[in-house]
Order: structure tokens, then sequence, then C-alpha cells
DNA sequence: GTCTATAAAGTGATAGAC
DNA sequence: GTCTATCACTTTATAGAC
């Protein structure tokens, strides 16, 4: 975004273009599946182009990594302003949901890529900072007890497990209707997996 | 199993050998980082006769696939036997949890590998018989009462997510206790999140 | 910074002896 | 059925002109 020219229409940024092809073509076809070649015809940009800004192939997956990261990572901590885990998790929800319909290449590259297979530097998703956060919100909302007294990590489970699964059954065709159908069935699903023991089923 | 000589002890068969490695090294660092002279050495055989048993390295994978889908398809066959949805799913929990310890690379190979970036013919594991199994008793366990009032993708997507991402987590060493350890808070989530509005929590 | 041409290496798969 | 030797090909990555 920093080089990004005064007038938008006029030159488009190749570094900008070698990363979308490479995330619509790893997610699609698969990292391995990907050749320079391919990445290299989608972006409309030379084999030397890319050479010249990323040392590999590997550091391209690990640029999509890092901004995928990222930005995961500051919508969490936006949402961690919420005033307790109910909407918290809510809002996390409605944001994986609403992120599978509007960018689902990057819900691709969360939900379906196997990150360890390609970048074996960088730790499993499950370890990185927004999963971390994720798991703090799920600590704090027990200590409050706005969540049920459970073990954090089987909370943290059964609800990213249950989001994901369900991101990826919509990016695989097999739910037919947008995730938003499904919005009200999973969250009562979830707050009453998760819910303290006294209250009702949402 | 057809072709085990008489006397175990004294050859292995080729075949099973050459599968074992396989499994062994797809589910460790992936189909793709894995050359055929990797499962060569490993299974203890020569190209050759590798060649003589699977068409290629795809057809090696595809049988793989095929086994693992078999033999979950009889499992939940013989679970559904069972007398209601509580019992069954209860039942389908305990066995992940069971052969993510006993026989990790198996749960590996469902959970992990992504089979659609190998098999492009074969269905993804969500539409394989199994998971449509699955899908059929959450439907059963609705319609007769005996889980709550809800979209039935969605009831399967709560369980299996559940029951996947605690595969996943102990696969990955994030959890480290052996998943008896959380099998009654998972359950009790689980339980909660499906049972009929009346009901007590598990 | 961007290109074309090509090198260097590894891979899946085959041939043919035993 | 099993082996060794090797082919044919693709792929990543580099060199060097512009």
């Amino acid at each position: 975004m920093v080089t990004t020219p005064v007038h938008p229409l006029e030159k488009k940024d190749p570094k900008e273009e070698i990363l979308k092809a490479a995330l619509k073509l790893f997610t699609e076809k698969g990292y391995f599946n990907t050749s320079i070649a391919d990445i290299r015809q989608l972006a409309d940009v030379s084999t030397g182009t890319i050479y010249h800004y990323f040392k590999n192939k590997e550091a391209i997956a690990d640029a999509l990594y890092t901004e995928v990261v990222r930005s995961l990572e500051e919508s969490f901590k936006e949402i961690r302003r919420l005033n307790n885990a109910f909407e918290r998790l809510r809002a996390i929800l409605e944001l994986f949901f609403e992120l599978t319909e509007n960018e689902p290449e990057i819900v691709r590259f969360i939900v379906m890529v196997r990150h360890q297979e390609i970048l074996s530097q960088r730790p499993p998703l499950s370890q990185s900072p927004p999963f971390r956060l994720l798991d703090r919100i799920m600590e704090e909302g027990i200590r409050a007890g706005e969540l049920r007294r459970m073990n954090p990590q089987v909370a943290t489970a059964v609800f990213y497990g249950t989001v994901a699964r369900m991101a990826l059954l919509r990016l695989e065709g097999v739910l037919e209707k947008p995730l938003a159908f499904y919005l009200l069935d999973t969250w009562t699903a979830i707050w009453r997996a998760l819910a303290p023991a006294n209250e009702k089923g949402a």
C-alpha cells in the first residue's frame, strides 16, 4: 500500500499482483500444484520480476501467511474491546462468516492450506498470535463467570472447530446457502456449549 | 491380508509395507514433500516393486484414502446400531479420541491431509460415505426428538468440527495430555450444544 | 526494475535383466 | 516379482541484456 501510485488506475504494483495471484492459485490448486510459471502468467509479470521481489516461492507463501495472521490479529484485538465473552465470540463468528462470503480466498488460506507443509519455520496457525488471543478471550470469559467452567482449550476447540468447519463446508460447496442463513443456529449451538450452567439457551 | 503368509514372521507383504511407509511419510511430511525414493527407502523395496503394485504415486494415496474411508464407514455403521443419538455421538467421539492416541497416522490422514489437492477425482471427505452417515445420524436424532431442533448440517459441523479440532490440537502437540483427559469437558460441551431444550447439561 | 534465456537439480516413471 | 539403471520431463532459480 505504501508504494501505491497517486493515480491508482495507471499502474499496478507488481508485488501486490504477485501476491494476489499466488493467493488465488495456492488456495484453489494448492501450493505444490502451483508453479512459478502459473503465478507469472496470472500476475502478468516475468519470472525475473517475481524473483526480484521474493527470494523464492516459499517466501511468497510466507508473505501471505504473515499478512493474514497480522490482519486477523488486528481484528481480534479490536473485538477484544467489546464488553464480554458473549459479544466477543459472537463478533468473531460473524467476522468469519462474513469473510467467508466476501473474501473466500483469505478464509481458504486460513482453514484449508496446510502451512506447516510449506513453511516449516512458522508455527501452526493454532499457535499464532490471533489464536493465542482467542485462547485468552476464553480464559478471561471463564474466569469472569461469563462462560461455563471448563478447560479453556476445549472451549476454544468447540468454538473455532465449529466456525472453521462451517466455513470449510461453505467453501467446498456443501452448504448451498450463504453462511448468514446458518448464523442463528450456529451461534445458538456454540453459546449453549459455552454458556454458564444457569443461563438460558442464548 | 489375503496374501499374508502362513508364518507371519518370515516375510512381509511388500504392498502393505509400501502403504505403511507412504501413510507415515504423507502424514508427517506431506504428499508432495514425499518422493518415491523416500517411500522406497522406508518400505525397504525397490522402485520397480512400487510400480509393480501401484500405477503411480497418486494410486498409493488413493489406496490409503479408500481404506481409511472404508474402515471409518464400517465403524460408523456399527455405532449406528446403538439405541439413540446420545449413545451414537458419544461412541463416535470416543472412537476418534482413541484412534488419535493409538493410530495417530490414520487420524492425521483424516484431519490433516488435503485429499482434494492430491486426488482430484475423489470427493472431499465431508461428502464421503462415513460423513454422509454422520449427517443421517444427526437427522434421525433430530426427528426422534433426541437432539434439539436445528439445521442438521450445523449439528454435524458443531460435532465433527469440535472432534476434529481436538484431534488436530493433540496431533500438533498443543494439547499435552492424552485426549481422554479432555473427554468429559468435550462431551459436555457437545451435548449441551445438541441436546433438546428441556434436557439437563449431560 | 523488468525482461528473456537457460542452467541445475530433482522427480516420476519406464526398460529390461534376473 | 523384484531389482538396477536411466530416461524424459518439470521445476525452481539464476545470469545477464536492456
